[in-house]
DNA sequence: GCCAACGTTGGC
DNA sequence: GCCAACGTTGGC
């Protein structure tokens, strides 16, 4: 049992869409960088923890709590010519990109980018690392605790 | 919109 | 295998 972060663009697919999809869950899909797709692939298991990240927006931060909910397999997009996602390299009998599924546990209220900073107990966080961009990241243990328990106060 | 940081590409 | 150029990410 591990935990994560992995961000979204909330102008792209939001934690609201995440509480309106169907079984409020939703294939990962899209992940373009190998580092990322090695958690997904080598690390991530069912029922693993999930912070749900709204990057690139006005105000970013944790917007809620989810779940793995289904290991990682092929990334359907990178073999179709007309996504955004196509990969020329990628073959269906050696795909290149795989993804998880995940899916809501609660929306919380929006726990800030700038107020993780606040924090000596988070200041291990790669997300608050400068010049970070992987778009998932493993969250330890005691930074979960804290999070959700401290600042959510669940 | 700026720009720092970082990953990827491709020439050599 | 090096590394410059380029593209992307993402906070501000």
């Amino acid at each position: 049992m591990r935990y994560w972060l992995m961000k979204s663009e909330p102008e792209e697919f939001s934690i609201d869409d995440l509480v309106a999809a169907p079984k409020q869950s939703t294939a990962w899909i899209g992940v373009r960088n190998y580092q990322a797709r090695n958690f997904m692939r080598d690390q991530m298991q069912l029922g693993d923890g999930v912070f749900f990240y709204h990057s690139s927006c006005p105000e970013p931060g944790i917007a809620g709590l989810a779940e793995v909910s289904a290991p990682a397999y092929p990334d359907a997009t990178q073999f179709d010519k007309k996504s955004p996602y196509h990969d020329p390299k990628a073959t269906r009998e050696t795909p290149r990109w795989v993804h998880v599924d995940v899916k809501l546990v609660r929306k919380t209220r929006l726990v800030s980018l700038a107020e993780l900073r606040e924090h000596q107990e988070l200041a291990d966080m790669r997300v608050l690392a400068r010049g970070n961009r992987l778009s998932i990241t493993p969250i330890e243990p005691g930074e979960w605790k804290f999070i959700t328990q401290k600042l959510m106060k669940l």
